[in-house]
DNA sequence: ATATATTCAGATAAATTACTCTGAAATTAG
DNA sequence: CTAATTTCAGAGTAATTTATCTGAATATAT
């Protein structure tokens, strides 16, 4: 089957949205998370645990504990959390799987992708996860699981 | 790990490719793939069966055997390999994996991902095989493994 | 006919990804 | 201080994808 980001890395790009939606400062616990997002609690926790230990994220034990952004909201891009996931094997390796395929040992395709691919990485880091969690909560948004 | 296609499929995509560089007609036994694409052979062996199963390819046992196209190369596309192989979701799919997300209810890449899955489905469709092959016989494709 | 070369079918194994379980450690509220 | 709530760590399970093995069936050439 083919999708362009790992499940896991889906799970991490939905639940930094989710933080980035949130009050700045505040620690949301994985409960709430994976209710809102439905996610699988144990695995959501091990993703953020993931995305803590490199720093993209804090924790925090305990009651009222739970887990934040690390940097302002305005500093990260989806790109960010994609790299620390999945790496970047989808904007280095040729798209047709051959080994050989570079600049001057072209796949058919090669041209074609590589400004696909760039496009795919401008998506990424174009805007920021405020601008997108905010354009989230604009009313044609509205509707968005996690903003009712 | 990221990535647009299964193993199997870019598999499926080189060895069509390959074929479809093939005089018209001729078939080619499995060994010869798997040794100039550097494919496991049970692997791909399986993949073609597949594709066979699919009347994407039809296959001839014995001495004189192998593979080769059900169709004039001109009539088949990427896409058509893709599809048989990876399914469409890449296609259908949000691409940051919200359930929810779809065009009353968009997620914050909604468009411009919709944008940019019509460009990657418009590379798998926009030149057949026959075009692709013959574009890699070219000189500065030459370096090719399978044309050497 | 026989030997050879191939695909085909089904089982199996290995690797990766997705997900779960359990209990310890830390933090907070009362 | 104690109970409750949370993350953290490590092991374990399940599912999927990738790859291998074995032998039967089929076609060809001699």
């Amino acid at each position: 089957m083919s999708r362009l980001f790992s499940r896991q890395c889906e799970y991490a790009l939905q639940a930094v949205l989710y933080l980035a939606a949130k009050p700045k400062g505040e620690m949301t616990p994985i409960k709430e998370l994976t209710q809102e997002l439905e996610i699988p609690y144990h695995f959501l926790g091990k993703i953020l645990q993931d995305l803590t230990r490199k720093r993209l994220l804090v924790s925090l034990k305990g009651p009222t504990g739970g887990f934040a952004l690390a940097k302002p909201a305005g500093e990260i891009t989806l790109f960010h959390i994609v790299d620390a996931v999945d790496g970047t094997d989808l904007f280095n390796e040729c798209v047709l799987g051959f080994p050989e395929c570079g600049g001057d040992n072209p796949c058919p395709v090669h041209e074609r992708w590589g400004a696909l691919r760039d496009d795919i990485h401008s998506m990424l880091v174009g805007k920021d996860i405020a601008q997108l969690a905010s354009e989230m909560k604009r009313p044609e948004y509205r509707n968005v699981a996690f903003l009712r």
